[in-house]
RNA sequence: CGCGGGGUGGAGCAGCCCGGUAGCUCGUCAGGCUCAUAACCUGAAGGUCGCAGGUUCAAAUCCUGCCCCCGCACCCA
């Protein structure tokens, strides 16, 4: 069928291809909330957001499995690490699916994909000059059998004499330390003083060879926001150094030259923090190798310029911690690499999720957990509040005072009790079904612009990433359904004019109709439970600005129901209950 | 003088880049409504925008200095 030329030339203008990532969770147990607010769930909005306008999204995570903690959590459990791993792994995959974490993919860095395609870039790099041996000098512990990294070696401060302090850092007189200084130095791990020094070769990525390749790259990303800008140009105007990629540990991707294990490296990995972002694009390459809809995927046009990447939008979220990882040494990867791979478009950083103004401690039993959480409330509440209050620009502390506020205020009283009152009215005085009848008035046309300009706004938001003005937008909305019904009052039009009673009730139950499918990225459930309370299909599209066709979809006669109640609000004496169980202030 | 972020009515935030009546949510007080999850709607009180200088007709917004809080400083993740 031939289209006319004005369409045939812009297809793609409207339709996008959107690669999603969120900072990879740590394998070593579940995580807590500051986690879930800080990259994996303004994730999850941002992919529900642009798969409903459309767009073709894939939004990729995965677990970072490698590292010095693994194998001490894995000793400590009496478990082999990659069984352990397989057990954690299961765990967050399951509790992330339970938040309604819609990952296109949940890998894993020990995949088989990510082992080949971290062994194949450190051997480009080499081929390319980028990689050299150097000999280290690292604290051995003779009865662990083990390197320990600088932290995991303690002992007496020679600053200030305060016992523990870590090779790294003493944490009284906050000086840093080498952990040669320590006095008395033992394994943290075992308590062993049976240490020494010994002498470790291993290879160093040459980041001071990238920094102008770097710079020249962070240069063109001046819309980039201020936090991970500000953080990648203090690493390029300090100077970058030289990392070491491997470690010496059991654990990891092995260390290879020309496909086969490198002479003297075969008790050695790559350092988790040189796998890790490479399995972005690996557990994409998982995603391709596992159709589960039995159709070919194909995980180039989300990675490789030369194979159409060049027209994806590649979009990271992560902590601030992260950001240095993914604004240099990782580009530094794949610039270093010089193999058409596709660079970060927009990178979201959020700063930390406190709790009380300090930081959530598993050790202390301070904060709490997402499978805590979760057994205490369902997946939007938690989702509603850490949305509405994400640390966008500073960090912010979760109190349950807030979380309370939030959750009864907004939810329940706003967006719950509006679903509630219509419906109910609706199956009071019309039999449960959209009345028919009657056409707009004044106080229709006036919402028609109030929602129009609102969903402008909200769309707008969204689009940018800005989660907590989303969510204030989203709110906003809310409230104009409630205004509108003050106003229109059917409960008195029904005894005075049932014609009129009739378009505010429809009007009322479309407006119900537009929120579930407004409040689909961040409260999926509820959105899912308000569609059908209205018999509108899940997930529904995004809307458009035009409310008046918006609030025009439902045909008169169709039966709806008022749902159980959507939001039950947090009680006193659970807040009271809850901050002496998690640990609240102070 | 390490780097970065922040300091706005009782609480949490927006506004600052591109100077010009200080905005939102919660809380408080008053009124309205009665369909609804004791919910909803309207209105009011409450801030010399960390401190001190400077530029300007005009500064929360620009410049300088200082104070306080938080994170980071290539350790581990």
């Amino acid at each position: 069928m031939a289209l006319p030329l004005a369409l045939s030339l812009q297809p793609k203008a409207d339709m996008a291809r959107i690669l999603i990532t969120s900072a990879l969770p740590y394998i070593n147990g579940v995580k807590h909330l500051g986690n879930l607010a800080g990259s994996m769930l303004p994730a999850d909005v941002y992919a529900r957001f642009q798969r409903a306008r459309g767009h073709e999204v894939l939004y990729i995570c995965a677990t970072d499995e490698h590292g010095t903690p693994a194998e001490l959590a894995a000793a400590a459990a009496g478990q082999d690490v990659a069984s352990y791993c397989d057990e954690q792994h299961q765990a967050q995959h399951a509790i992330g699916r339970q938040y309604g974490l819609s990952w296109d993919w949940f890998g894993r860095s020990s995949s088989p994909q990510n082992h080949r395609l971290t062994q194949h870039f450190a051997e480009v790099l080499e081929d390319r000059g980028l990689i050299e041996e150097r000999v280290d000098k690292m604290v051995y512990s003779v009865d662990d059998r083990r390197f320990l990294p600088d932290r995991y070696v303690e002992g007496t401060c020679p600053h200030c004499g305060f016992t523990p302090a870590r090779g790294d850092q003493c944490d009284n007189c906050g000086r840093l330390l080498d952990p040669t200084d320590l006095i008395a130095p033992y394994s943290a791990i075992s308590g062993s003083r049976n240490i020494e020094v010994r002498q470790t070769r291993h290879l160093y990525l040459l980041q001071t060879k990238l920094e102008g390749e770097i710079r020249g790259w962070i240069d063109g990303k001046a819309d980039w926001p201020a936090l991970p800008r500000s953080i990648a140009y203090k690493h390029l105007d300090e100077g970058l150094i030289d990392r070491g990629i491997t470690r010496d540990l059991a654990w990891g991707v092995p260390v290879t030259r020309g496909g086969l294990p490198r002479p003297g490296f075969e008790d050695k990995v790559f350092y988790v923090w040189f796998d890790a972002p490479i399995e972005y694009i690996a557990a994409t390459q998982e995603w391709a190798d596992n159709p589960e809809d039995g159709l070919a995927r194909d995980w180039r046009p989300w990675w490789r310029t030369d194979a159409g990447a060049d027209e994806t939008r590649y979009v990271q979220f992560m902590g601030k911690d992260n950001v240095a990882f993914h604004t240099v040494s990782f580009p530094a990867t794949l610039i270093g690499s010089g193999e058409p791979w596709k660079m970060v478009d927009t990178l979201k950083a959020f700063n930390w999720l406190n709790w009380y103004g300090g930081k959530f401690s598993t050790s202390q039993g301070r904060g709490v957990f997402m499978d805590q959480a979760l057994a205490l409330l369902p997946a939007d509440y938690w989702r509603w509040y850490l949305t509405a209050n994400t640390p966008e620009s500073s960090d912010t502390a979760f109190t349950w005072e807030q979380f309370q506020s939030a959750v009864n205020r907004d939810l329940a009283d706003v967006l719950g009790n509006f679903v509630n009152r219509i419906l109910k009215f609706c199956e009071n005085k019309f039999e449960g079904r959209v009345p028919a009848g009657g056409g707009p008035g004044d106080l229709e046309l006036k919402l028609y612009a109030d929602i129009s300009a609102k969903l402008a706004e909200l769309t707008e938001q969204m689009d940018a990433i800005e989660v907590r003005k989303s969510a204030q937008a989203l709110r906003e909305l809310w409230v104009l359904g409630n205004q509108y019904l003050q106003e229109a009052a059917p409960w008195t039009a029904i005894k005075t004019d049932p014609a009129r009673a009739a378009v505010i009730v429809r009007t009322g139950l479309n407006l119900v109709a537009l929120f579930a499918r407004a409040c689909g990225p961040i409260l999926p459930f509820t959105a899912e439970k308000i569609a059908e309370a209205v018999g509108e299909a899940y997930p529904g599209s995004w809307p458009s600005a035009d409310a008046a066709a918006e609030l025009s979809r439902l045909e008169p006669g169709r039966p709806v129901r008022a749902p159980e109640v959507l939001f039950r609000k947090v009680e006193d004496a659970q807040v009271a209950e809850w901050t002496e169980r998690f640990g609240g202030a102070g």
